[in-house]
DNA sequence: ATTAATTACGTAATTACTTACATAAATATA
DNA sequence: TATATTTATGTAAGTAATTACGTAATTAAT
């Protein structure tokens, strides 16, 4: 029958409007039918200057929680109405203060009554509910304050994605993925080097020499790809990691990082080590954000383009 | 700090509202941050076709809420970018047919996966609030359904109105009220007769034959009045009932009659008669809504203006 | 004492709807 | 069967806010 119902938590937004439409638009029928020349949108910013006049545009806009805009077209109304009256102010002449008038007063007098009745009736239909629904509302507020539904979307996006990625071992079949994911990048950002050549074609060397080659595969392709070189008996490199544009913002390095350090673990190595280019600041704070710490060269780098290195121990 | 806070049960819409825009902004926000090419707002639409489909522009007004401009405004955004398509129906061609396209099929199974995780967010925070969320606003629209906010007020205000009329008996003061109150309405119904000119100038001869005349006093001010003019030993006759135009819609009319009943009543009358005009709806439905009921007249009115008679047994 | 940054306000354009009104097609009525 | 009413859609204008951007006044930094 009713979508917005049948929809459930999904339309939460929705259904909270159509109750907040219902009630305003419920009371714009009463200032209309009892002829108050006063429109319920006033109402806010009409409160507030009952309690301290004069305010300054900003000021009120913070107040009711709307933009600075919102406030001044606001104000043109009411002021037209007779309601409020503005000057600017002599200690800060940017700022225009916005005041009662003589009629705004005795209108706020007259409203008073009704304003009186309308929070009788909402009280009144609240006790008909039986819930406390001030309460709840507090409650939802502070919820969403502490994480808002966006932050917790966001999350549950990033863990689906990360889920759907597939961490597997070198095999043959990827020979060709391991040099196209890494030119992808070395083309973007720096150039290929003649090492770059040799390790990239011939990944089987790695695996030959005691390292391993790990592979991200998503919707059945490598999307990306991170290899461990051994260096000696208790040390691995983390070299050669890529991922490919499309796949990215997946958590795909870091789930391939976190691969290759567990099996480095496993090989019973002390230490990994790498090297890499400062400018690629997401895989630095990757690297950073795994443990890894930056170190002095120990000796100069094979890479043209390396310009740090760094260091995890086990 | 927070006005709408401060305001309680006053600023409930705004509350709600408030609620629904952060929530909305929220869902806004994923569409556009993942590029999907897919505004909220066309959200309750295209499910609705996902589900059923084709279906015309009236259907989907009245499934969502909408008034239908509405959804003919989100029928060509959505047709600009793809994803539905529209045919008249050769059956009504009034009728206009709106269906999911190839490439809405297939964005609708990629945006399902977000719908759930949107779905699972929203649910993670109604856990978080303790609360039954969506049974707390089930709630509150029954109640308002069986008594919208703006009924609820109009009798309060009725009420209160009600309260503040505070009715007396005659007194020499009075006297000229009596008068221009009743002038006040023949003169702009009908015109005054001989008899009103003796009746309204003398009111103390109502008083000395057995009858009695009632004020409502408004803001110190007499708003209307009405006399009982004795028949005989146990009829009375309810005549000169006039409320002044500035006061009408305040219910002074039915309180200035159920006194003058009530005096009857005490007096042992066993019957009120009246005569009136059927142009005077107003207080015809007030007579009747007494227990008034017409009559045939039993000898001609002294009145020119007469066109009805009623009587009320006691 | 300049220069730069920030703050306060204003205007224009946009958003996501609504209400009001018009027209054509279908249905009901005399 | 002609006429009136209802229904489905379309168009225009209005509403109540927003974002985006510009200018003037104030404050901070050099």
């Amino acid at each position: 029958m009713d979508l917005t119902k049948s929809l459930g938590e999904l339309a939460l937004g929705s259904r909270f409007k159509r109750i907040s439409d219902r009630l305003m638009q419920d009371v714009n029928l009463i200032y209309k039918e009892h002829r108050l020349d006063f429109e319920s949108r006033w109402f806010l910013m009409f409160y507030a200057l009952t309690q301290r006049s004069p305010q300054s545009i900003t000021e009120l806009a913070a107040a009711l929680g709307f933009s600075h805009p919102a406030i001044i077209q606001l104000s043109t109304e009411m002021e037209k109405a007779g309601l409020i009256r503005s000057h600017s102010d002599k200690e800060d002449k940017r700022r225009r203060l916005l005041a009662l008038t003589e009629k705004g007063r005795v209108t706020g007098s007259d409203l008073k009554e009704i304003w009186e009745d309308i929070e009788a009736a909402a009280r009144e239909a609240i006790r008909e509910t039986g819930i406390d629904i001030l309460g709840v509302i507090e409650k939802i507020e502070t919820v969403l304050e502490q994480k808002s539904l966006w932050a917790r979307v966001e999350g549950k996006i990033k863990k689906r994605r990360m889920d759907a990625v597939e961490i597997v071992v070198y095999s043959p079949a990827h020979k060709s993925a391991f040099k196209s994911l890494n030119y992808e990048w070395l083309e973007k950002y720096f150039k290929i080097e003649e090492l770059d050549r040799k390790i990239l074609s011939h990944p089987e060397k790695i695996i030959k020499s005691g390292g391993q080659i790990f592979f991200a595969i998503h919707g059945g392709k490598a999307a990306g790809t991170c290899a461990m070189i051994k260096h000696h008996r208790h040390e691995y490199e983390l070299a050669k990691m890529a991922v490919t544009e499309k796949a990215q913002g997946m958590q795909i390095g870091k789930k391939l990082a976190m691969t290759a350090i567990d099996w480095a673990k496993k090989q019973k190595a002390h230490a990994v080590v790498l090297e890499t280019n400062r400018k690629l600041a997401a895989a630095c704070a990757l690297y950073k954000k795994l443990g890894f710490i930056e170190v002095p060269f120990t000796s100069p780098s094979l890479y043209q383009r390396t310009t740090i290195a760094m260091r995890l121990e086990l």
